[in-house]
DNA sequence: CCTATATTTGCAATTCGGTTGCAATCAAGG
DNA sequence: CCTTGATTGCAACCGAATTGCAAATATAGG
């Protein structure tokens, strides 16, 4: 049980594969910027498209990563901070979008304010996604 | 120049064609809530596909209409309020989209608040995107 | 009004992100 | 170590979007 990403899984009931410690793995070393599938596929090659795929969903589901919203047409994903379990999610924050490097992160400490709703509408949810310099381009 | 339509085009430097003037008809007709080009190719059947990808790119570009983003991986478009010129938009204000009936509006009145960005990052824009039940799904 | 030019349209083909069904493989528990 | 249910890989498919090119059309100039 050397590797933390054993542990996550068996946290989490989901069976210990390969294919799956791998892309948990690359999500680890990360920490800084979201995933798209293109990304993982990349840098796993030999790993099938529907495989990262179905492990995508498994994880989302399980509450390790969670989706950003991109208006790009690809999802991206980034690990959700302790807290977040089984459906429901802690993912109330800010993501970021740097327009010279086009990475995506998630700003943990910027939580999305909260807005008032015209009248008869029922919010439920709110998605905010800043984009700019990041501060690894402007230094 | 009885028709809206015409004004508009001219008005934006785009020759006017038959295409251009259907489509942009159907955002004026619309107001309530935003398009995908699949609604546009469904309501304008025998017009081509590529045809209305490329009116709503010119548009867009124009100013005459303001994308939204959705994160289920289909565009979204919605007529630009007075004040939107080339380039430059004013479409500074939270959409909506209803988990109900799916569709997608602009809530003009209502603007996307200001959030302090950590340190090192620079923000030049921001978007937000609340989803709940729509005021007409309630009644 | 007519023509020349630049723009726009339609078509076919292609790319890209994502999903589904199915057979083969593999992990987990007994 | 064996059974069983979950996971993988493959092929095929789908919808959204883009590109190149030839035909059609709008616009400006005479």
């Amino acid at each position: 049980m050397a590797d933390a990403t054993v542990d996550i899984l068996k946290r989490n009931n989901l069976s210990v594969t390969d294919s799956r410690r791998s892309i948990l793995q690359l999500f680890l070393l990360q920490e800084a910027s979201a995933l798209r599938h293109a990304d993982i596929e990349h840098s796993l090659q030999g790993m099938d498209r529907v495989t990262i795929y179905r492990t995508l969903q498994a994880f989302a589901e399980k509450g390790i990563i969670h989706s950003i919203p991109g208006s790009d047409g690809a999802a991206r994903y980034a690990l959700c901070r302790s807290g977040c379990t089984d459906g429901h999610h802690h993912d109330d924050h800010v993501h970021f979008v740097c327009t010279r490097c086009s990475a995506t992160q998630c700003l943990d400490d910027v939580h999305v304010p909260f807005v008032r709703m015209p009248e008869g509408f029922e919010a439920s949810k709110a998605e905010m996604v800043v984009s700019g310099v990041c501060s690894k381009c402007r230094s």
